[in-house]
RNA sequence: CGCGGGGUGGAGCAGUCUGGUAGCUCGUUGGGCUCAUAACCCAAAGGUCGCAGGUUCAAAUCCUGCCCCCGCAACCA
């Protein structure tokens, strides 16, 4: 068989993990991990993704540079994987060396082959922020519909494409101020000379079906030449032969995959060529999110091809995290981070919901907090950990603590577990994990009936040996099922194994059976999970944004400061802007000469602050206006946060009449 | 008509490609058991398979039209 490189996408080096992004790691784990079980050679990579705009202006948010940002989040990303039981070969990061020289030597070879040409492109420049602007980073009102306060790229309320230069009244979304257009040179990567080699590799089988329909719209659209480069000021790699031109994050980011291999393989002294240049000695499978698939499925396998590597093997894509049937939400608290969940949940339980939900298809995959509830204790407590409860307790209680042997209904039931050994190996082959985790229950069920049908706490009364030989059938059988399920619960697992006094399961020693051989007492293998930790990640969910919102404000500068000119303004009516969402609050307020100001302050349900009319505000009043829910805000209200809720500053000192 | 996924007993799903008396797990109800984490075992109730047409001896499954839900790049000034 050959050898198995398999990876997942490179988190973003801006956040934290959160359950969303453990669908996928924990899948890939679980696959990793039944390869290994078969004694396949495999190696498991991961890095962070580091490079890009948003890490940049991250970083000057939090006054620190780009490097002590990326830092920090990778020991995060660690420390969660770990926490899961998500076992990489090695966590690197493209923000390394390898990365640097494995991205020159492709755009080298790119170059080379002809595939890289340059063209002038006009962008939106900040005068401001002394940089070119990322679409993400333009803000304004929509052509199409007119809604204010639209991405540069596309509108979110009436879904429409367009270029930063359609948008009306443009700005800054960092700063707000108006950009002007500037002139620069940019580097493209001909994608469409790669469009039939591309249909070709599609053609056999890399990616799932729903994914090659999905591509075939693009492939129809016609492949445009991708634009590979970014100006200064931009974290990442310069690109060799333009100073001041960085490669952008996209191309550098799948080279993780190669660089983190070659990270590996100069530490382990492994040939990094048998990973990426020569196709018969392993296969290398991305596991990915649908997100991503145009730069999984297009653009990487085209840069590979043009630069002399080999393609991937396969494209395994997933679909998205719901919770209880809805997108991830932070005020439902249900955006819930990997830290939160560990400080309150066994990762055991994730990891076998998962599994129980995890198929090969594209599918949205939804956490209802009621059914993993009652799934995790149904199966993994009350049928799987059951198993060796009850059994142990009598083998210690009554024989002596070792398992005797067995007869042939024990043997009949041994082999009924084994014989769908097989086909559960090729259901997690195929990444199955639903189905597999289906008979894995099944069989459980199966091994309790058995243990109930023959009494073995009556039998033991009259004849402690034939009691043992039941005991010993149940710990046989369930012994396969543990190794079977070692790929979902390696926890759980080496418990049993410690339970069996056996150093590991081995996929080979279902094939026999223990017998005469003594055991150590029961060992909880779960615990059922208490809905109240459930209610309580969710709370504390919640309570991360509070926690977030009151931490994240960069230290001010006394320039911020002296530049604010705080004024103080009378309410003369509260009202809900145009656009009203709810949680917004439109206050127009007179300054002494009768000059009407708008605000729109996000503080809650307009009626109650009814009582503000006639009060005098703090207004932060030389603030860049700005459209929000339909109206220009024009100026910020001083309010203090009291228990969460937003209570404005009234001027002690009124303003003279 | 933007794209994609989905609608099957109270919940989560399988079955749909390759039509042939509707299945699993959980929950509920009743019973049994007491070794086991209110865990285990047996039984029962509960479904016009989103709606309407069509093809067929036969449709959850194939065809046509319609309705509804979700997701669309991962976040709240």
């Amino acid at each position: 068989m050959k050898k198995l490189l398999v990876t997942c996408a490179l988190p973003y080096a801006n956040g934290p993990i959160h359950i969303g992004h453990l669908v996928e790691y924990i899948q890939a784990d679980i696959w990793v991990r039944y390869w290994r079980l078969r004694g396949r050679e495999v190696v498991f990579f991961c890095a962070d993704d580091t490079h890009g705009t948003p890490i940049m202006m991250r970083a000057w948010n939090e006054g620190i540079t780009p490097e002590e940002l990326i830092e920090r989040v990778w020991h995060e990303h660690r420390r969660d994987f770990a926490g899961f039981g998500i076992e990489f070969d090695l966590y690197h990061s493209t923000h390394s060396p390898e990365n640097r020289e494995l991205s020159e030597e492709m755009y080298r070879g790119l170059k080379a082959n002809g595939h890289i040409v340059t063209r002038d492109i006009e962008q939106a420049y900040c005068p401001r922020d002394e940089m070119f602007l990322p679409d993400r980073y333009i803000r304004g009102k929509c052509p199409n519909c007119g809604s204010p306060d639209q991405y540069g790229d596309s509108c979110e309320v009436c879904s429409r494409t367009y270029t930063p230069r359609d948008l009306i009244d443009p700005y800054c979304a960092r700063c707000g101020t108006t950009p002007e257009w500037r002139t620069s040179t940019h580097l493209f990567f001909r994608l469409g000379d790669f469009t039939d080699p591309l249909r070709e590799w599609l053609r056999s089988g890399r990616v799932q079906e729903e994914v090659a329909n999905k591509l075939d719209e693009w492939f129809a659209a016609g492949l445009q030449d991708w634009d590979i480069s970014r100006d200064a000021p931009y974290f990442g790699f310069e690109i060799p032969d333009y100073p001041g031109k960085y490669f952008y994050v996209w191309l550098d980011a799948p080279v993780g995959y190669m660089a983190t291999t070659l990270a590996w393989c100069r530490q382990h002294g492994a040939d990094f060529d048998s990973y990426w240049r020569w196709e018969d000695e392993s296969d290398v499978v991305h596991i990915i999110g649908k997100d991503i698939i145009y730069f999984h499925a297009l653009f990487w396998p085209a840069t590979l091809m043009g630069s002399g590597f080999r393609t991937p093997s396969e494209l395994a894509v997933h679909g998205f995290l719901t919770v209880n049937g809805e997108k991830m939400s932070k005020t439902r608290g249900t955006f819930i981070n990997a830290e939160t969940y560990l400080e309150h949940l066994d990762p055991q339980y994730l990891r076998y919901y998962y599994a129980a939900k995890l198929n090969p298809h594209v599918e949205d995959l939804d956490l209802s907090f009621d059914d993993f509830v009652q799934r995790v204790n149904s199966d993994l407590v009350h049928k799987l950990a059951n198993i060796p409860s009850r059994a142990l307790a009598i083998l210690h209680k009554s024989c002596g603590g070792r398992l005797s042997r067995l007869d042939d209904e024990g043997r009949a039931l041994v082999a009924q577990v084994r014989e769908r050994r097989d086909e559960i190996g090729s259901l997690f082959e195929k990444r199955d994990f639903a189905q597999a985790t289906r008979i894995l229950a099944e069989l459980a069920g199966v091994i309790n009936t058995y243990f109930q049908d023959r009494q073995p706490w009556q039998v033991v009364k009259t004849d402690a040996d034939a009691a043992a030989r039941i005991c010993t059938a149940a710990m046989n059988g369930f012994r396969i099922l543990s190794t079977l399920l070692q790929p979902i619960l390696p926890d759980f697992a080496a418990r049993m194994a410690k339970m069996l006094r056996l150093s590991a399961l081995t996929w080979e020693a279902t094939d026999d059976l223990l017998e005469d051989y003594p055991v150590e007492t029961y060992e909880r293998l779960a615990d059922r999970v208490d809905p109240a930790r459930v209610a309580a990640v969710v709370e504390a969910s919640r309570e991360t944004l509070k926690a977030s919102a009151a931490v994240e404000p960069p230290k001010l500068k006394l320039d911020a400061l002296v530049d604010a000119e705080v004024a103080v303004l009378r309410v003369t009516a509260v009202g809900t802007p145009a656009a009203g969402k709810p949680g917004y609050v439109k206050l127009v307020l007179e300054d002494g000469e009768g000059a009407a100001r708008t605000v729109i302050a996000r503080i809650g349900d307009p009626a109650d602050f009814k009582h503000l009319v006639g009060e005098d505000l703090l207004i932060v009043g030389n603030l860049v206006p700005k459209k929000l829910q339909g109206e220009e805000s024009q100026g910020m209200i001083l309010a203090a946060d009291v228990d969460g809720r937003a209570i404005p500053v009234t001027a002690v000192a009124s303003r003279k009449q």
